[in-house]
DNA sequence: TTGAAAGCGCTAACAT
DNA sequence: ATGTTAGCGCTTTCAA
């Protein structure tokens, strides 16, 4: 069977059904009772026997639309991406659609580069989420990129970068950071370090500028050498940690501004011997990193909520009219690796 | 700009440019030096100008190929899997493709419903990562439809499920376990519990035959009642960890097939007190989970390797014949949770 | 209800 | 080197 080479049309379907074209179509793809039952069936019969299965490509050039969405992120061996992901690929399976995944390495280059190839595959939607740059110049051509895939035709949803004009799922990170430093500061510490992530990332200013806001909120100051830059990552954690103490070592309480950087610098206070004085407190409530020693307080975000929400979003019909915005909130979770200032 | 619904073709360009469709096809998608250097100017420049596009789907039509590749996965926020991916996309990446990634949610039925998806979409290669059932039926199914795809053109691999005449990247669990089980009789441990996860999973039966064979080895046999069986993720391992502290009192060193069960384990065995006397080991070396306290003994899985290994296999020409078959062997790394047993 | 035929946007002979 | 034209596999008018 299948002798020849390449796979089997709709017109050998038809052929081997006969039928027409147009009526082997109608009868698979097609809409409903415009094909008599009884022809109906043959044609499928003989589908089935030929194990046809429709070019999807070229139903895709036929009817001007694709049933392929985009999800753009920046590391999808990052839990945090991962999450969002496997929630955006739930809403697309329930939508019966395919979902292309590219990862950026968090080069904002690629982030464009792969909007134009999502354009070129005439793909339904596109998401990105993890675009976070506040550089200007990349931000704009990213712009007018997603400006030429609405025009031809497709939708956008980003997940975080609130200062493109497009739908949108906000995440409070400043908020979140805000109500996580009033309780922490209500745990009576005083005297705080934040592993700040990298300059340019708006997720990671964001969670620094929350927090300074709620340490302020209780009468506090972050002095600028208590806050260390770095990556997004274990390892930036980890050295900022190491700076940190090599700065100060009156801290009491390190907010890591994401859990993967709080467990590297747990992992860093370890190696110091520092692991029961310091407090360490994360965000986003990564699943993978539930049960470690000390459990860690963090804010906890609904990833795959959110990545679902951003790509049902983006299915919706579009409100025509100020672009959608929908805003997350994380919830404060204490823990054990922020047990509070014992007094006496 | 852009006032016309739809996306600029081709055809616009080239009237744009004042040259004919064949000729800003070659200037912009074509092969090399078929055309003058000062009309493939003018070409590109309208191209820039109109912000033009090349309709992927069309062109896939009209070559008869396309780029891209679908991945078929478990489940994406299983750091194996998201691990396994991201080594996928980097090689996609270096060599122009798309990615498509499927998570099936372990069903064997969706591995089948997406291959045949990707025969649709005339993927050029599909890597199917974690079809490991044993489910006769299912895996007949699925070798139907993976035939149906190779002889539509499309090229086949896969990780780990061995008991199919396609390319192979075999990952040595059996041996990876066995070598597991030699290096922890030789730290002393004698009496031994299995959490082992499915037991239509051959990824775990594997693991669990290699670890049985290595205590053989050391003369050692594995009572029935210290294996327990349960789901593949955290909480099955933390479940299947009760249970055998319900069954026997007396295990030194549990194994729990992978890290992911691992820690639910850990995290049962500290509920009860006795994290500090049962020994765990785990499989894959997950990267999310190496700063965990204790640092857990495991078998190392060059995971993004491995992704890696499977799409470049895929990608390389057929090499006509018996299929091939890459063996990737783990390696013990014997960590604090194995602190071995304490003489006197 | 069915079929013939004109596209969809692009590539690749085949001419010139 | 460039243009003409016939496809690629499918959908969708438009007739019948």
């Amino acid at each position: 069977m299948g002798a020849k080479r390449g796979a089997v049309t709709l017109e050998e379907v038809a052929r081997e059904a006969g039928v027409s074209l147009a009526t082997a179509s109608r009868a698979i793809n097609g809409s409903a009772r415009t094909v008599r039952p009884e022809i109906r069936e043959r044609v499928e019969r003989a589908a089935r026997a030929l194990n046809y299965t429709a070019n999807a490509q070229a139903q895709a050039v036929a009817r001007g639309r694709t049933n392929l969405v985009g999800l753009v992120v920046q590391d999808i061996e990052d839990p945090y991406f991962s999450s969002i992901a496997a929630g955006a690929m739930r809403v697309a399976e329930a939508n019966g659609l395919m979902v292309s995944i590219a990862g950026t390495g968090r080069r904002p280059d690629k982030e464009i580069e792969y909007a134009a190839a999502l354009r070129g595959l005439r793909a339904a939607a596109i998401v990105i989420a993890g675009s976070r740059t506040d550089d200007r110049d990349a931000l704009e051509r990213l712009g007018a990129e997603l400006d030429a895939f609405e025009r031809s035709g497709g939708r956008v949803a980003l997940i975080g970068q609130r200062r493109l004009p497009v739908d949108t799922v906000v995440v409070a990170n400043r908020a979140g950071a805000r109500d996580l430093a009033t309780r922490l500061t209500g745990l009576g510490y005083r005297s705080f370090g934040v592993l700040a992530g990298p300059r340019n990332l708006l997720t990671a200013t964001d969670r620094l500028a929350g927090f300074t806001e709620g340490m302020a909120g209780a009468g506090i100051t972050l002095p600028p050498d208590m806050i260390v830059h770095g990556e997004f990552n274990r390892d930036g954690g980890h050295d900022a940690m190491l700076e940190l103490l090599a700065r100060r070592r009156d801290v009491e309480c390190v907010f890591a501004v994401n859990d993967v950087m709080a467990v590297g610098a747990l992992a860093a206070l370890r190696s110091r011997g520092l692991d029961r004085r310091v407090a360490v407190a994360g965000f986003d409530d990564i699943a993978t990193l539930r049960d470690i020693v000390p459990a860690l307080t963090t804010v906890r975000l609904p990833l795959a909520r959110i990545g679902a929400a951003a790509l049902e979003m983006v299915l919706r019909e579009p409100a025509e009219g100020p672009h959608r915005r929908l805003v997350v909130r994380g919830e404060v979770v204490l823990r054990e690796s922020t047990p509070g200032v014992r007094r006496g």
